[in-house]
DNA sequence: CTTATTAATCGTAATATTGCGATATAATAA
DNA sequence: TTATTATATCGCAATATTACGATTAATAAG
C-alpha cells in the first residue's frame, strides 16, 4: 500500500484501520455475509458461492482471520469458518462515538 | 491494488466494501475521529494534528468526501469539514445482522 | 501404501495505495 | 495589482494488494 506512517498513531486507531480495512473488499464483505448467514459454514461452500478462485478464497479468509474478525475449526479435511465477535464492540464503540455529534456549526 | 473482479457483487456489497476501505487507514481513523470530536474543523487544524504534510492530508479527506463519509464547505480561504452522516444506517444495519448469528454449530 | 479430497501456500504479473515536494487554484488582504 | 493564506492537484517513487495457476500439506478413503 505504500508507505504508511504506522508508528505515528494510537493503537485504538491502528486497530480500528487493521478491521475496517480487512472489510474494505467486497469479496471480505461476501464472505462474512455468507458465513453469518449460514449455520455451518465450510471452506469449499463459500469457494463455490464467490466468483474467485479457491487460492484467491483462502487468502481472503486468511486476512478476514487475522485481523480476528473470523476463525476456522479444522474437520477432517475441510475447515469450518464462523464469526468471531471479539473485535465488534471495538467497532460498535467507534461508530457510536461518530453518530454522537459534538456540534455542527459549518456544514448546513 | 491489483486485479479486482469488482464487476461479480451486489451493489450493497460494493458500497459496504467502499465504505470500510475508506475507513481502512489509521490516518483516515484519525480524521474522523477528530473531525467528530471538534465542534468547527477546518482542514488547517487537521494538518496541524496529523503527522502527515498538508498534501497527504488532503488526499485522505478527498477519498473520506468521495464516498460520503464527509463533506466540506468552503468558508473564505479555508475549508470547514463535518461528518456526513448519510451512509451510516448501511454500516449500522450491515454490523447488526453480523451480529444476529444464525447459529454457531462448528466453532466451539 | 496409494489415491482422492480439501485447503493453504508460493511465485508472479497486474494494478492500487501512500506520501511528499512542487505547483496550481482560489479567496482574501494590503 | 500584488502578496498572502489555505487547499487541491500533479507527478513520481516506494510499497501493498489482488488474483491465479501450480504446488504443497494434511486428512480420509480404498
Amino acid at each position: 500500500m505504500g508507505i504508511t506512517k504506522i508508528e505515528s498513531y494510537p493503537d485504538q486507531t491502528l486497530q480500528l484501520s487493521r478491521l475496517f480495512k480487512a472489510l474494505g473488499h467486497p469479496a471480505r464483505i461476501a464472505i462474512m455475509k455468507y458465513i453469518s448467514s449460514q449455520p455451518t459454514c465450510i471452506c469449499g461452500q463459500i469457494v463455490a458461492e464467490l466468483p474467485l478462485s479457491q487460492a484467491s478464497i483462502s487468502r481472503h479468509l486468511q486476512e478476514l482471520k487475522e485481523v480476528g474478525l473470523i476463525q476456522g475449526t479444522i474437520n477432517g479435511t475441510s475447515v469450518c469458518y464462523c464469526l468471531n465477535e471479539l473485535h465488534f464492540p471495538l467497532i460498535n464503540t467507534f461508530l457510536t462515538q461518530l453518530q454522537t455529534p459534538t456540534s455542527k456549526t459549518c456544514c448546513p
